[in-house]
DNA sequence: ATAGGGTTAG
């Protein structure tokens, strides 16, 4: 086989000779694409330039690189440049080779450069810590990380800090945090480097308030130390304190980076925090920041999970290069509001445009299939999971089909389909039954599933709550006792519901039942407005469904302290009139929180989007865009 | 001239 710079780009991405921008190898950064690379190597070709040993040494860097995409020729190509070096071996030459194969397809490869390099010369400080971040990547190699770490130590490097930056990645990576801990020990009076990647190590492992400590401790903070630490946050789901330090960043006149933006809408699309997220996006469009794959992504996500699908796919549309994430998220985001007709015409045009689908993007698409209540469309692309696309089916898309057959009502599908499962029942699965039970009401057979599921999972605290809410609406006090009984017995604790909303710029957090908001007294005077309205326009409160069976009056209390409720009391005071009242909620809405939002929305004129834990409800003019059925 | 942070979708 003939490996030219150029059959390697056809093969690879035949798409990349047609375009291209830079002009010289200087002008390469981690995104340029091997397309681009191609078409400087044809112009240093032109102008006999690769003679010159720097430009050479300089296209290597180049194309180590470029190749973020893993090219499975990177091996070969990287011993042609070698052989073609019109000098002898560089230490710079091979630490760029070196490189380039820990994000290459095989990053073991890095070892033998390695020892290339030993041959006529002696590694330096960057050899070091390009070598030890292939020792994470290629776990299996003949350098253990211990021996890679031995080396640095003989030749003394172990005190750069790089060096033992990655040496605490290292460590950290392969679960040794006590490893990680003793390295950085070393260098404890150490620079930013070295306590950023502990900090990282920190937060990766759990860690997250001892990554703060030490952040707060740091001397002097750089940009990439403030990303790692808000990352951090953003990645355990403590989206706030994410924002939080975001907008400290700000003020102390740090740059803003790419990473940022990522982990900044990430945090942003778990609260629901649109204005937020905005934003973002708006900074980086005055900042003219690229957006690259992975911030067009984030952006997507963030406007699908605030519930605004209208900005989410103008984003996508907009962007350039989408790869499997982009459309999934895309599709995953219609689905989640409810729109899974558009989801599947997504589907469609992803595969005509040739890109492969994977596991998450057929969740994506059966429960676009769900929603749509298309049962045969989804029982197809089911099955073209294995048969096209060679993709074995996860419990989660069995759990997708069974709620595919049961939320459509075909309850003994959904049993014929467990009970045919090749894989044993998890969960999800009795989950999704139960839930079909509830929608269909269907006391019998959600015991059973109910049964099953504790069989399985005896601690999950939502299939307890599904239960006595089926009990409660079929006014079987009985039953809902009975149900509390047993949590009580095993232990079980109902999450507390919680609901948060953006006012202002600011995420204000409700908990059910809770006063602790300071403008909880306006709160409850809204509250009690809401219920004057609702009652004269002829509603009363449906009492059925509440975890206990009290007495009527408590009731209507305990009802109304729901975190949604407080929330969306609190919106009406505190935001401005036709603004959108937009809530996050924890746990799944329950039947009068879900009648009283439509309520309200009619009586007081006021759209409502509620993202529960399962899908968003757009409430508008007295009816909601789940058609009451979730 | 090469190095630390971040990898987006369920």
């Amino acid at each position: 086989m003939k490996l030219s710079l150029r059959n390697i780009i056809a093969r690879h991405n035949p798409i990349a000779l047609l375009d291209s921008s830079s002009t010289s190898a200087s002008a390469c950064n981690p995104t340029t694409t091997l397309g681009q690379v191609l078409q400087i190597h044809g112009q240093l070709l032109v102008h006999g330039r690769l003679h010159d040993p720097d430009v050479f040494d300089q296209f290597v860097a180049a194309v180590a690189l470029a190749a973020g995409i893993a090219s499975p020729f990177l091996l070969q190509y990287s011993h042609r440049l070698l052989d073609h070096s019109p000098h002898s071996d560089s230490v710079f030459l091979l630490n760029s080779l070196i490189r380039a194969h820990i994000r290459g397809p095989d990053p073991g490869h890095a070892f033998h450069f390695y020892r290339r390099l030993l041959g006529s010369l002696s590694p330096d400080r960057f050899t070091f810590t390009f070598l030890v971040s292939a020792c994470v990547k290629a776990a299996a190699s003949p350098f253990s990380a211990a021996s890679v770490h031995a080396a640095a130590i003989r030749r003394g490097f172990a005190s750069d800090p790089h060096v033992h930056s990655a040496l605490i990645r290292m460590y950290a990576e392969f679960g040794d945090l006590e490893a990680a801990l003793r390295v950085y020990s070393e260098v404890r009076d150490a620079d930013t480097v070295a306590r950023t990647a502990m900090l990282g190590a920190l937060a990766a492992a759990g860690e997250i308030d001892h990554a703060r400590e030490l952040f707060d401790d740091m001397p002097s903070r750089d940009p990439i130390a403030w990303n790692a630490m808000i990352a951090g946050y953003s990645q355990v789901g403590r989206s706030r304190e994410a924002l939080q330090l975001f907008s400290s960043m700000q003020l102390e006149g740090m740059r803003v980076s790419e990473a940022t933006l990522v982990s900044v809408l990430t945090a942003c699309g778990h609260l629901g925090a649109l204005d937020q997220g905005k934003w973002a996006h708006s900074y980086l469009q005055r900042n003219r920041l690229r957006i690259t794959v992975t911030l067009g992504t984030a952006l997507v996500d963030m406007y699908s999970k605030c519930g605004d699908t209208e900005w989410a796919m103008e984003v996508f549309w907009r962007m350039q290069e989408k790869n499997v994430y982009t459309w999934s998220s895309a599709m995953s985001g219609l689905a989640m509001n409810g729109a899974g007709k558009e989801c599947l015409k997504l589907f469609d045009q992803m595969k005509e445009l040739g890109l492969l689908p994977n596991g998450v993007t057929f969740i994506s698409v059966l429960r676009g299939c769900s929603v749509a209540g298309l049962v045969e469309e989804g029982r197809q692309h089911f099955d073209s999971m294995h048969e096209k696309y060679g993709i074995n089916p996860w419990r989660e898309h069995y759990g997708c089909m069974v709620d595919l057959y049961g939320r459509a009502g075909l309850l003994d599908d959904a049993v014929d389909f467990i009970n045919n499962m090749p894989i044993e029942p998890h969960a999800g699965a009795w989950g999704a039954l139960l839930n079909a039970c509830r929608i269909h009401r269907n006391i019998e057979l959600g015991e059973y599933a109910m049964k099953k599921l504790v069989e399985v999972e005896s601690r999950n605290d939502s299939a307890y709550v599904l239960m006595s809410n089926m009990y409660a609406e079929s006014r079987n006090w009985e039953g809902v006792n009975d149900v509390r009984e047993s949590m009580k017995g095993k232990g079980v604790r109902k999450e507390p519901g919680c609901s948060v909303m953006e006012v202002g710029g600011e995420v204000h957090e409700f908990f059910v039942g809770g006063k602790s908001h300071p403008r909880y007294k306006e709160i409850v005077l809204m509250l009690q407005e809401i219920s004057r309205k609702l009652r004269l326009a002829g509603y009363t409160a449906k009492t059925n469904e509440v975890m206990f069976n009290i007495e009527e009056e408590e009731k209507e209390d305990a009802l109304r302290l729901h975190s949604e409720k407080l929330a969306i009391a609190f919106g009406l005071i505190a935001l401005d009139e036709g603004t959108c009242i937009r809530i996050v909620k924890n746990l799944r809405v329950c039947w009068d929180c879900h009648d009283t939002s439509k309520l309200i929305s009619r009586v007081f004129q006021r759209e409502i989007i509620l993202r529960d834990r399962n899908r968003f409800h757009h409430f508008k003019d007295g009816t909601c865009s789940c058609k009451d059925f979730w």
